[in-house]
DNA sequence: ACTTCACCATACGGTACCGTATGTACGCTG
DNA sequence: CAGCGTACATACGGTACCGTATGGTGAAGT
């Protein structure tokens, strides 16, 4: 993994990310990444103040990405709110869009916040932004209101779970997705027997 | 966190998912366990004979009570099916029966379980038991054949996830999960607005 | 050619952890 | 009450990490 020229602090954060993936929230460590980049700590400590600065770099940096790509590439989509929340189905069963590492990211980031209050902000902002989003694709399909909210609750935490589930292999994110939005809205969902992703 | 009088390996044990659902799998350190338990680390190294052979003591104790538990008590709710999975949804949502810290341990193993070959493989074992389970359920509910699997991973999997967006209060994962199952159970559901928890 | 400066290497003190080795108080047994 | 094992405490060497301080280097400016 050794650089060519010099180094940026996206390339930093880069890194940090896929030690992240890869380790955990406790993989974060300056001497660790500065080897995995072929580089002293020396560098590190010139483009970053310390360690904590460094993670709120990372948390800022993902929070403009997440939502953006998500949100940007789902309303590209087509206008049919329908359609869109398909799309936003297979983006999120099939891999991901996001930089840094596939879809890990988001899973490492969701540990890392269990333990660490900064993340923790982070995270709550971007899947209310995200949350926001599915409610007014649910309510342009003409879900009732009273429901919008818990039908956008149900279809993002399976979204979360079943990948988490499909880790070791229990779950098919891409057709139980598939059968639950078309459950979700009001079709005759999933007569084929499965759709193998 | 004295103790009074001496310790045993279950007492260890219990500290120890205290450690891990307060600060995560880096947190299992032995002597900051010790710490907390007012004792030195020779009790430790008495008990065990090293961190990992630790670890592999919590995941082996965390696996016995985890199924045995859930699937025992809601073995007891009844014998009609769909009352069994209400009272799946209901146990789930609220607080837990599991001892050693709530609910939260389940979300902490899931994260050691990312990292952790053992508690991946402890885990991927218990969910799998756990699905199984509510397959069967489904199954007894006069559910199709070829959705019973789908349906099972997607009530899960909505579990796992809601949990998770619970955490920073953006569900309601009573609610939410009432609704889901009633759908899944082919009732016109969730008519009143939400059930707040 | 000489300075400047961004970028990085190296060396240091300090802390936290691990695992081991050994010491010690206390209950039990005969 | 001598003897022994349990259940710890204490002390040690070793490793990994942090943050700082300081020195080196190559490219760009003048």
């Amino acid at each position: 993994m050794r650089h060519s020229g010099t180094l940026t602090p996206v390339d930093w954060i880069a890194a940090g990310f896929r030690a992240l993936t890869a380790g955990g929230p406790s993989a974060l460590r300056v001497e660790a990444i500065a080897r995995e980049l072929g580089v002293s700590k020396g560098s590190f400590y010139w483009h970053f103040t310390d360690g904590p600065a460094f993670k709120r770099a990372m948390l800022r940096h993902w929070a403009e990405i997440a939502t953006a790509n998500v949100i940007g590439e789902v309303s590209e989509a087509g206008a049919d709110p329908r359609e869109q929340l398909r799309c936003l189905v297979k983006i999120a069963a099939g891999s991901r869009s996001d930089p840094y590492g596939g879809k890990l990211v988001e899973a490492a980031i969701r540990d890392w916040a269990r333990y660490d209050a900064d993340a923790a902000g982070t995270l709550k902002t971007v899947d209310r932004q995200r949350l926001e989003f599915v409610k007014s694709l649910f309510a342009a399909c003409g879900i009732p209101t009273e429901r919008v909210a818990a039908f956008a609750g149900i279809l993002f935490g399976a979204l979360i779970g079943l990948e988490q589930l499909h880790h070791h292999g229990l779950a098919n994110v891409n057709g139980d997705l598939t059968v639950l939005l078309e459950l979700l809205l009001g079709g005759s969902a999933g007569l084929a027997p499965e759709d193998p992703s």
